[in-house]
RNA sequence: GCCCCCGUAGCUCAACUGGAUAGAGCACCGGCCUUCUAAGCCGGGGGUUGCUGGUUCGAGUCCAGCCGGGGGCACCA
């Protein structure tokens, strides 16, 4: 259909010599086909005109009565009719065999239906949560998890190749201190003044053994490896267990020469970096940093910027062509730095995308929780999937846009679990299955081939049915623009579209047993098609979607 | 002081990167279960989109300046 508005503006318009007008590439891209919000604008509307009306030096209500025609020729039957509307919109109005036979071709698209939209597909890696493994994970990690588990589920399917890692930052000073705190403990001393508090660190002073005599890096390390296996844990029964790769920081100090220490000659050589104050500096402010930034300190030590940019570049030699980074809120500060760095890599800005996670807090019973590390008191990963268990929780934290600030009311989450829109949208899912099963699968397939062989009814459709076939073809649009901003929430919103659709239609409209016998099986494919796509949502998001509730 | 995010219904948030009468959920009020799942449906009230200017056919969206909330500004990781 886009396709088609597209080609009438080309005639309309006939590229008037190329080069000659580049204001008409933006124009011509700004040409959007949407699906109005209103019923009474038609199927789909148009600002063609509007965007046209400069470059023919026309009024756009003319315009798009011209557009409007020429559409008519090209579709034929397809299109009821159209409608000029406002200050020169362009409402189409389509038949109900143009819908049929549009919804047949995504039931013929199956699995694939909304899927491999990518233009052009791209080797990506995706980096999340990446926790420091000095403690547990609380909610904040928990976010990040679900958001960049989504997104990469959602790149995959948009078409892109797509590589999911973990960053261990297990090096530097934190490990040391940490092993330091474990041992206190383990001798009954108090922990340091600036060491790790927290029941988890008795528990490790507990079960590693000689906890009380170990050296504290040997003894960091051991923990690490303990909170890894945790972390991983966690992950997996959060619904997260796919990491293609765990990355060790220290391995990045590791080798001869090692990979920090690569980056840092492909840094010289590019002529970005120079000694000062007896340390190594990288010139970050030619790509737009405040500040240069210390690569190696005066005592000899790699900083983490170091290895951190060791590790992009690490990325980059790997060969993905676009790297995607999600970080947590107080990491906003480092982005500025790291761009500058991938740039004196010789990288492209552009493929190095850093996604900051804004904050989430969890309320209960009207008070905000508090979250301190430092003090112990935060709500982990673990117990936010205890109170209100894997669906609720990754809906909730997906289902608003990762830069804004998140309250999730717990007591609403849980105890009014029946109240919360992942429960509708599962529900829904689980009334098709469960009305699918009524009909019978010798039914379902009877219907599906009749469909899939044009076999539509005569009768008009319902209202509510033609809503819910357009709410479905606007599917793979959905996930374009949902994948093209990042935006796993547009798929919980479009989830809870269709539930709602569907709802509408179920009320409206009787399926099984209605009659004629073309009727039923077009409103049997239609719900095995709003079933199927529902799934696909919840898939994407990471949340179950159950055959009965 | 500088940088980033945010400010939309009583609350939590959307709004297809500039489109038509700003929408959902929760909360509140009223109605609906011998018929494919009431974890549901129908109806109702509720808004100067923080403020002031600007840009244009059109601004919640873009620009400038204020006000307010959050986060960050190490030769720590």
């Amino acid at each position: 259909m886009r396709a088609a508005v597209l080609r009438s503006a080309a005639e309309l318009a006939p590229g008037n010599g190329g080069e000659a007008r580049q204001d008409e590439v933006p124009a011509r891209r700004a040409i959007t086909l949407e699906r109005p919000k209103r019923a009474e604008f038609g199927d789909y509307s148009t600002n063609a005109a509007l965007l046209l009306a400069p470059e023919l030096g026309a009024p756009p209500r003319e315009v798009a009565e011209r557009l409007g025609r020429a559409l008519s020729e090209q579709l034929g039957e397809s299109l009821e009719r159209f409608e000029v509307a406002g200050p020169g919109f362009l409402n189409l109005f389509l038949s109900d065999a143009w819908r049929r036979e549009a919804l047949a071709a995504a039931l013929a698209a199956g699995e694939r239906f909304g899927a491999g939209g990518a233009t052009r597909p791209e080797r990506v890696l995706v980096e999340f949560v990446s926790a420091n493994p000095t403690g547990p994970m609380h909610v904040g990690h928990a976010r990040n998890a679900a958001y960049g588990d989504s997104l990469s589920r959602m790149l995959a399917f948009h078409g892109h190749s797509v590589d999911r890692e973990f960053y261990v930052n297990d090096a530097g000073s934190q490990i040391v201190k940490l092993g330091e705190s474990i041992r206190a403990l383990a001798r009954g001393e108090a922990v340091p003044e600036d060491g790790y508090k927290g029941d988890y660190v008795a528990g490790l002073a507990e079960r590693l053994p000689g906890a009380a005599e170990a050296e504290p890096g040997e003894l960091g390390r051991a923990a690490v490896g303990a909170m890894l296996e945790k972390m991983r844990a966690s992950l997996e029964a959060f619904g997260v267990g796919e990491y293609d790769h765990w990355q060790f920081e220290s391995a990045l100090h590791e080798g001869d020469p090692s990979p920090v220490e690569h980056t840092l000659s492909v840094l010289a050589g590019q002529g970005r970096t120079y000694a000062k104050d007896g340390a190594l500096w990288l010139r970050t402010t030619e790509f737009g940093d405040d500040k240069d930034r210390v690569l190696v300190r005066s005592n000899g030590e790699h900083t983490y910027f170091a290895a951190d940019t060791a590790y992009h570049q690490d990325k980059r030699e790997r060969g993905f062509e676009r790297q995607v980074d999600v970080w947590g809120a107080d990491h906003h500060g480092y982005v500025a730095r790291t761009k500058a760095a991938y740039q004196a890599l010789g990288g492209d800005p552009d493929e190095l995308e850093l996604l900051i996670m804004q904050l989430v807090h969890l309320v209960r019973s009207g008070q905000r929780a508090q979250m301190s590390k430092r003090a112990g008191e935060f709500v982990s990963l673990d117990d936010l999937v205890g109170e209100i268990g894997v669906d609720a929780a990754r809906w909730y934290l997906l289902a608003r846009s990762h830069d804004t600030t998140l309250d999730i009311d717990l007591d609403l989450a849980r105890e009014e679990s029946s109240e919360n829109p992942v429960y509708y949208v599962q529900y829904a899912h689980a009334r098709i299955a469960s009305m699918l099963d009524r009909a019978g699968t010798g039914r379902v397939q009877e219907a599906l081939a009749a469909v899939r062989d044009g076999g539509f009814p005569e009768e008009p459709m319902h209202e509510s049915e033609r809503a819910l076939v357009l709410a479905l073809l606007g599917f793979p649009g959905e996930v374009a623009e949902a994948v093209a901003r990042r935006a796993p929430h547009r798929i919980a919103a479009t989830s809870l579209e269709l539930a709602q659709g569907f709802t509408a239609f179920y009320r409206d409209c009787r399926v099984v047993g209605s009659e004629p016998a073309p009727v039923e099986s077009f409103r049997i494919a239609l719900s095995v098609a709003a079933m199927g796509t529902i799934a696909r949502c919840l898939q994407l998001l990471g949340v179950s979607a159950p055959q009965r509730m």
